[in-house]
DNA sequence: AAGATAATTGTCAGCGCCGTCTTTTGCCCC
DNA sequence: GGGGCAAAAGACGGCGCTGACAATTATCTT
């Protein structure tokens, strides 16, 4: 509506003076600087972002790129990284990916031309190719919760290998030996830690590994376990790739008639904090989402703030909520 | 990193010729468009945004404004906003608000400075002052969820008065007569409906109301549901104003060893999918939460590309979903 | 083949703001 | 009261891009 010039007007001042009054309001007398206060307020006067950022090079804007905005897990994220964003005047760009790698590499284009300060990416790159454009231009990266093979940037992850691991080992502790690991694929580095994981526990435990990918929706979940039975592979034990995939095993499992965890075991990872506090239900390996998102976003605003040492790779502790799905007796309510 | 007038020298024409490769490529021999797109290769040159929209005025951005980007009902909102903002090539903006009005307000000005070309919005605003702001710079508005009193804007809400009637009338033909409604406040339309609803249920049923207001989170239901059994209310069943106070509400049920529907009924508003496909339990009034968002981002794109018409008030129809905790026979597996 | 028309490309200025440098003003001291 | 200095305010150009118009080239027409 009215720029710099109208309040430079309206002050008598030059419209230098009113950009100060912004940026170094030190440097203005105060009666100027009132002057200058009155006339903005009289004018509504907003700065015009778009033209303060064409000189500075700067957005205060950072990009979150996840791969389901509605997923919990990642909205949690979000969350996360939002009120971080917030306490430090940064804005939001979201982006939902829904893995493909198309509209990951569509994302990046629109960060690069809106000149982004930063971005947290949850790639489902195997590869690195999208990301090195980012970095070629030296837009601050941070990796959440999956990282990218042969691409070197600061990440913060959870410890899902130990999860997938525990998770196994519980299950076998219950008795259960035909467990069978259900959706998600090779490539992504947090998927692939679930995997290596399970396989590790039931090696150990001297079981055969039972994997059976897919994708990470619910309706993979629920497709993979009507399959599983329709093929009468008939587990014991189901151990989902991730909470959607697990929502779809449990679709699938009433479809069929059977009951968790009498008939059959569920556990799986990524807590539906929601759904856990209406009903404790799934045993999880749970990741601490909100932190994942704050403590990436902090990260970021340190490289965003100049710093340039080698990367860092956090990553946090997950923790295994045994609930009643997985057939343990449940200690307590949790 | 590279800008329109390197592209211009490696391909041997003028900035506008490249300009015009983009804006209007019909325009261009094909044997120079050629040449353009070669030179954009090499260098990788992506426009600046920021360039462009300080001369167009416009940003392909628009702001999605919520109250909490972490509750199920808003990350779905959120998801149908984002895939139709995708489909046409905007880019969202996240402002999340914890219902508060001073941190609408900071988001508003935010908005104004980047000038997005809409915003969506949740306002937990009772008086409309915020949004004139945006108006006055004709910048569209869709409200979402919740109207704002005295503020006449294009908005899309689901029925949540005929809701609230049909749960608590759903609660009374269980034979319950002490029906507490808790959580949300005045003000706020969607809240102020659903009581509406309830209050005229009750009336008709002849009974007495017992309303008991606070916020919408979580934390607000276990602090309501704890006092009302601490001051002896004994509620009979309980309707909680929204998903998350009705999250609070069985914590605090759980902690108080009571169960759900045997020793007391409960329901609310607003699905959370992923714990009822787990668990089919709480009964609730679902609103249509994706196509309210998508819907909304319709319509503001129909205000975006010029439409000036008078404004819109879409009421989406409600669904009760009713399952277990209200205590009634429920028909079959939903 | 000259003039007319259309297709293609270029020039220039300016969107709103701020960095840099220059000018003006106010103040102090002897 | 004038010289010297710091504080305060202004002038100017340009960030990267595109609109409006101008200039150039190709294509017809008769």
């Amino acid at each position: 509506m009215s720029t710099i010039l109208d309040v430079a007007k309206q002050a008598g001042v030059s419209a230098m003076t009113v950009s100060r009054y912004f940026n170094q309001p030190e440097r203005l007398a105060t009666a100027t600087s009132e002057r200058v206060r009155a006339a903005i307020e009289e004018l509504q006067y907003v700065p015009n972002a778009a033209a303060r950022s064409l000189i500075s090079g700067r957005t205060r804007t950072i990009a979150l790129i996840l791969s389901d905005i509605a997923n919990p897990f990642y909205t949690t994220i979000g969350r996360g990284v939002e009120d971080i964003a917030q306490k430090h005047n940064y804005t939001l760009i979201l982006g939902n990916t829904d893995e493909s790698l198309a509209k990951e590499r569509r994302y990046i284009d629109i960060m690069i031309s809106r000149c982004v300060d930063g971005v947290i990416i949850s790639s489902s790159s195997g590869n690195e190719h999208h990301l090195e454009l980012l970095s070629k231009r030296s837009i601050p990266i941070v990796l959440i919760d999956r990282t990218v093979k042969g691409f070197d940037a600061d990440a913060v992850t959870g410890d899902t290998f130990t999860g997938g691991q525990l998770l196994t080992r519980h299950m076998i502790e219950q008795g259960y030996t035909k467990i069978a690991l259900i959706g998600g694929w090779s490539g992504v580095s947090s998927l692939d830690e679930r995997l290596a994981g399970y396989r590790k526990a039931m090696q150990i435990a001297g079981l055969e590994p039972s994997i059976h990918p897919g994708r990470t929706d619910r309706q993979s979940g629920e497709e993979i376990t009507m399959r599983l039975f329709a093929e009468n592979m008939m587990p014991e034990a189901i151990i989902a790739a991730n909470n959607y995939v697990a929502v779809g095993a449990m679709v699938a499992l009433r479809h069929l008639g059977l009951r968790v965890p009498s008939d059959i075991a569920l556990a799986t990872f990524d807590d539906i904090e929601s759904a856990a506090l209406i009903h404790p239900f799934l045993t999880v390996v749970a990741q601490p989402a909100y932190q994942m998102g704050s403590r990436a976003m902090e990260m970021l605003l340190e490289r965003i703030n100049g710093y340039a040492g080698p990367t860092r790779k956090e990553v946090l502790p997950t923790e295994m909520i045994i609930r009643t799905s997985s057939g343990a007796p449940v200690p307590d309510v949790h």
